[in-house]
This record gives C-alpha cells, sequence and structure tokens, in this order.
DNA sequence: AATTGATATGATATATTGTATCATTAGAAG
DNA sequence: CTTCTAATGATACAATATATCATATCAATT
C-alpha cells in the first residue's frame, strides 16, 4: 500500500475511534501503520520487529498484544486464526458494516483479500447455523488459499 | 457418544486405513477412542491428560500430535483452527466425502458440529475465491456459535 | 499549575501450542 | 532370526498468548 493510502487509511482510522470516544494513541497508530504498510498478514511478534524496525525502539510483545486487541475492537485490524497472524482492515476507508467478513488467505506469501459475500449466502449460512441449533456469535469465513501469484510459482498437487 | 458407537467408529476407522493401507495402531486408536469418548474438541494437552486417565501411562505429546496428523489425513479427526483444538469426524460410520466441511463450534463448551453444505453453496463460495484471483486449498468453514444450552444458559450480549 | 482518576503502556513471568531432532521400539517381510 | 521400515519415545526448543503488577500518560477538576 503507497504512503498515500497508508496516510488516509490512519486519518479515517483516527476520525473513527473518536467518534467512538476511544483513542488513536501513537503506539496504536505505529502498530496500524505496520500492518497498512506490510500489505499482508504478520504475526504478533512480526509486528513487533517490523515496529523495532521503523522506530528503533522495542515495542513490548504484551503491548503488541494488547493494541491489536484494541484496533480489532474498532474493526481496524482482523485476527485469522488460520495463522495466528493480524491483518489490517481492507474497508477502512469506506463504509462497509463486518457482519460476515470472508478472506481469501494465501498460505504461502500471506497475502489477504477481504471479500464481500452475498447477503443471500450469509442468510443461508444463518439459517444453516439455526436449523443445526446454534446461535452464531462471531461470523468470520477464512479460506486457505493460493493467490494467482503464488500458484504459477510454486508446484502444486491434485 | 455411548461406547458402543465408539467402538463401531474405531471398527470403520480400522477397515478405512486398512483399505489405505496404513495402520490403526493402538495408540492411534487410543487417541481417537479419546476424542470420539470426548464429544468434544480438546486440545492435544486435553489429549494427553485424557489418554493418561484412561490407560494410567503417559502419552508423550510429540506423539499425540503426530497422531493427530496421521488420524487427519485420514479423515478420521479434523483439527478446528478456530481454537487449535481438534474433533473426531462425524461421518467415520457414513460414506461422506469431505469436499468441504463445516463446523458449528460452541465458544463455551466446544460441542462441535460437523454439518453439510448446500453444493450451490460451495459451488458460489468457490466461484468467489476464483473471481478474486484466489485457488483454495483447503476448504473447511468454521462458525463460532454457542450451543442452544449454552445460549440459554449463559448471559450474552445483542 | 497541581491533584486526581482513568486509560495506556512497560516489565516480567508464565502458560499454551507446536516443531525439530535423534534415539529406541515394534511390525512386517524375507 | 535378520533386516528394513514405520511408529513411538525422549528431549530440547520455538512460537503464540495471557496474567499480573508497576509505571507513565492524558484529561478533567480544583
Ligand atoms: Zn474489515
Ligand atoms: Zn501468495
Ligand atoms: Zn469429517
Ligand atoms: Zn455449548
Amino acid at each position: 500500500m503507497t504512503m498515500n493510502s497508508v496516510l488516509e487509511n490512519i486519518k479515517q482510522a483516527e476520525h473513527n475511534c473518536k467518534e467512538h470516544g476511544v483513542r488513536l494513541t501513537s503506539k496504536r497508530k505505529q502498530v496500524l501503520s505496520g500492518l497498512l504498510q506490510a500489505d499482508k498478514a504478520l504475526s504478533a511478534y512480526e509486528l513487533v520487529d517490523q515496529c523495532k524496525d521503523e522506530s528503533g525502539k522495542t515495542m513490548p510483545a504484551m503491548s503488541v498484544y494488547r493494541i491489536l486487541d484494541f484496533l480489532a475492537e474498532e474493526h481496524l485490524v482482523h485476527k485469522l486464526d488460520s495463522n495466528n497472524k493480524y491483518v489490517a482492515c481492507s474497508h477502512i476507508t469506506c463504509s462497509h458494516g463486518h457482519e460476515v467478513t470472508q478472506f481469501l488467505i494465501c498460505e504461502k506469501c500471506q497475502r489477504v483479500d477481504e471479500i464481500n459475500i452475498d447477503p443471500s449466502m450469509i442468510e443461508q449460512l444463518q439459517s444453516n447455523v439455526k436449523d443445526a441449533g446454534y446461535h452464531l456469535i462471531s461470523p468470520q469465513l477464512e479460506m486457505k488459499c493460493l493467490c494467482e501469484t503464488c500458484f504459477t510459482t510454486f508446484p502444486h498437487p491434485n
């Protein structure tokens, strides 16, 4: 992501936080900015390294985890359970809600696309869940994939 | 799951393994049986404890991980990325394939239901992935839920 | 400006999950 | 029985995550 885009995202994130009555502190900006620049999913500890590289100062892992929790609550980043990594939300500067999020995750290069789901599909998923006697609490679909580049670059089975 | 059902599942699992030219050893049976009896998702280390309780002998964590890998390859257990736990396949004694598996996971009690997806839904998911320029390599949908019991028992937001 | 209370961050220890590697054992095949 | 392979054990360690208490920062009030 270009530096301009990063700044634009940060600015919008700051605005969103203000509206929610919470603060996007400089550390939180630093972490979010790191994720935006990386343009892929990073682990908490990779983010520690990235912050070190950017600023020279070490950010405690504990702080990174806390900040990632905060950013996730604000829907500014998402945690990917598939690989225990974190990715910046693709929809910070647009007005998407987050009823159901779907991620396509490249297993090789950690590139992630956050795509939209057809509302009828969401409905069907919800109704499947309900029919099975469950109550959906955190709908997030993660699909383990290869991106086009990795698919053509690396050998693969099938 | 009743002891009879457990034995029936083990028997079928043994048959399946024989067909694939691999061995369902006694340790592997012990782990699979532990998961079947638990009737919910367990972590690898919870399984270590369970094996200890059942047999008196300690099974090394390393072995449990290896055995879980084996069982997963045979589609006898599934790994849930959502909570880093493992669950016995619900379809050992029936003839389901595993093109796309969908799990409803209770966040409170770790109860899991492995349900079927409508083929048209699978198709649509696949086409979404393709449209985004990705290649699906391991389709497994995990939905974080509350089961009916936990939903009515515990307080919840919304 | 100083006081105070709430929020954020740092420091440290520890828990949990998972892998690498080499040694040993058990099974199948000849 | 021997020999080869697959399975398991033992040990060390890496990677991910949380618990807890101390300190710093910020903003409101005096
Ligand atoms: Zn998002
Ligand atoms: Zn890729
Ligand atoms: Zn299954
Ligand atoms: Zn439950």
